[in-house]
DNA sequence: CGTGCGTTTGAGTGAATTCAACGGCTGTGG
DNA sequence: CCACAGCCGTTGAATTCACTCAAACGCACG
């Protein structure tokens, strides 16, 4: 759940977090981290697998998932381009990551990482501030999970991935129906249908499938009771 | 979703967490804690409440809820003896916690916590681990809201009751159905009906309504596909 | 022009919910 | 000591929302 915005690292004093600043995420620690190249559903890191590194995305988007051994399948969060993931494993992943399109990638040493916080501990707690603040939103998304219609956990959704884009109103999703679906704890068909019975009402369009216009904000608001400040 | 064990926290080396042993969870910070007797449902702190204090279970259980506006409840965490809470939060509380029944609470202001970690990178990259960890579990409890059946659910919980509490096959429930049913997303109804039926099958037993005692583990841990470590 | 993938749409099913009633325990007051 | 009220938990019946199964559509690509 850690999805460090570029925004949101900017609160943090210890240098420049943000995607489109000549600084990546690595250089922040003096560490110049190595960049990968993802394709499309490519395995960033496998569930289980000791956690060296943390991730930035450069360019592309991320999902984590987790899988039961009957096949069905969780997504645990998305990651666009200047987000941070991989800091909130313990020894081992509890969950893989997988290029949602073709990716490109930073890595950072972990112990690295934890090098500085354990040096610097002003440091540590910005992490830790972070890491709270990554716990809040994972307790949002039980509420949606344990709690909410199909209708609004799709227009959390929405609201979400448009609070994360750059124009407000107008959302290319990176993503297909299915990691939606498996990120809502809903079939795809389900979302299918939420999301054309949003544009009957005229409350969103879909000009294109991964395309959505929000065309009435407050209705969309109005049907998710988002409590969180 | 902090709930920090005793026998979890022995792994820190920054002192005793231990509820049993002398040294409270505030004296590790040479902060004499403040001991508050909370009644049955009384509340410890409120949903938007700025998070001043960090808290530790000495007697008694406490939840910690979240409430949409139409009523719809959803329970974060349980915490028992010995378990810390309330540092998952960033400025302000991001949920509310009362009082599962009357309990004892150790309070540590969170600036002196933080303080600490500031001082000390080392002990603030162990409050980071923990952090990790805890965000692990919230990534599991995610995995469950979303994609298990009713059935899965109980016998999840039953099997993490019982692995926190201390006879491993005899569990006595400090909370109510409601409480439970709000925990795991679903209705008191279900979360009753799954549990006779359990019985039914001779899985578990009821001597008591509080009071259930795992008569079959192996078939309990086959229903609920426990991936994680 | 077909093939394959992703998405939508339809029909029928089902697991969990809602609505409703009942049973059992506890504490209180007559 | 019993009657009664108030919770809490269980059980039953009917409903519903999302699911499963199935088919068709549209688009990109060879």
């Amino acid at each position: 759940m850690l999805h460090w915005k570029a925004d949101t690292a900017a609160a943090i004093p210890i240098g420049a977090f943000a995607e489109n600043s000549s600084g990546s995420f690595g250089e922040v620690f003096g560490i110049a981290g190595a960049r990968l190249r993802f394709e499309r559903n490519a395995e960033v890191f496998a569930e289980g697998e000791p956690a060296d590194y943390v991730y930035q995305v450069v360019r592309g988007a991320v999902r984590t998932c987790k899988l039961m051994s009957d096949g069905r399948r969780h997504v645990g969060a998305f990651y666009l381009a200047g987000d941070v993931f991989g800091l909130e494993a313990g020894e081992a992943h509890g969950f893989s990551a997988e290029a949602v399109t073709a990716s490109e990638i930073v890595l950072v040493r972990r112990s690295a990482i934890l090098a500085v916080c354990a040096r610097d501990g002003a440091v540590a707690a910005q992490f830790l501030e972070q890491a709270a603040l990554h716990l809040q939103r994972a307790h949002d998304r039980m509420l949606l999970l344990a709690r909410k219609s199909a209708q609004e956990r799709v227009t959390d959704f929405l609201l979400e991935m448009a609070a994360r884009s750059a124009h407000a109103s107008s959302l290319e999703l990176p993503m297909c129906r299915q990691d939606i679906a498996d990120y809502l704890g809903l079939t795809i068909e389900t979302v299918s249908r939420t999301l054309t019975s949003l544009e009957r009402q005229g409350t969103i369009g879909i000009p294109a499938s991964r395309r959505i216009v929000l065309r009435d904000r407050a209705a969309l608001e109005s049907m998710n009771d988002r409590i969180a400040a």
